[in-house]
DNA sequence: CTAGAACCTGACATTGACGTCAGAGGCAAG
DNA sequence: CTTGCCTCTGACGTCAATGTCAGGTTCTAG
């Protein structure tokens, strides 16, 4: 498959797919021409960076952690290995975070919401 | 208080601090001589603002919602309150998002440590 | 009074993941 | 063979939060 259609099914823009290659995160085989070529796996691959982008993951920490990926078993990896738990114990604070911080704007909403029910109580109509 | 405190207090840098001001997101009283003077109570705010920043919210959308913050009573400030629910629920969908990746990561990890272990028992020592 | 720290404004620099444009070549349909 | 869409490389633009620097004022300690 060329890289409009694996853009367009894996939902990113074409711009992304070139810099994701340019940043060693995606390889392609080239047609006599020069045109990427992608096999159907690198949709699964593209949308699995994307939500490593989503976790807040950086293009280099991402590449640093692909190989991790790719092949588990090939060579202990020892560098991508320990970036993976890292990262783990990174998006486990940040859940956390997100957490206490949903949690405040509950309290938040709450309080609104009671002075929002109060003025309409008070001047009905 | 003056600003280098504020910032020490609450953890930023000093340009930080301008930053929000500029943004709005803070106020400062000045003194004669120009100095921006800041309440103890500042440094929870700026603390509050810091955890918005982290949960991924724009300066913009931060200046949005803290009317609701600083007077939930005043008026039923409808975009303020549409803004923070309208938080509340991405956190929450972001939360989701990220403990999906959390577990993806999980799994990755626990291939890897398999394939560690049999590399461990397969050549001992 | 004076040195040095802290403050002021204003402006330019930085970083990352793209958007966008230019100029050129490739490819399928008519 | 042409039309039109897709692709290529290379380069510059963008945006947001912040760093950093310059040139000047203010405050504090001795």
């Amino acid at each position: 498959m060329r890289i409009g259609e694996l853009a367009s099914q894996a939902g990113v823009s074409v711009r992304s797919l070139r810099y994701y290659e340019e940043r060693g995160l995606l390889s392609s085989t080239r047609s006599a021409s020069g045109q990427r070529r992608y096999t159907d796996d690198e949709v699964e691959r593209v949308r699995f960076i994307q939500r490593l982008y989503a976790a807040g993951l950086s293009s280099r920490t991402i590449a640093e952690l692909l190989p991790c990926v790719d092949s588990p078993s090939e060579r202990n990896d020892d560098e991508g290995f320990e970036r993976l738990t890292q990262e783990r114990e990174r998006i486990d604070r940040h859940i956390e975070e997100l957490c206490e911080t949903r949690e405040a704007l509950d309290r938040l909403i709450d309080a609104n919401r009671a002075h929002r029910a109060q003025l309409a109580g008070g001047s009905p109509a």
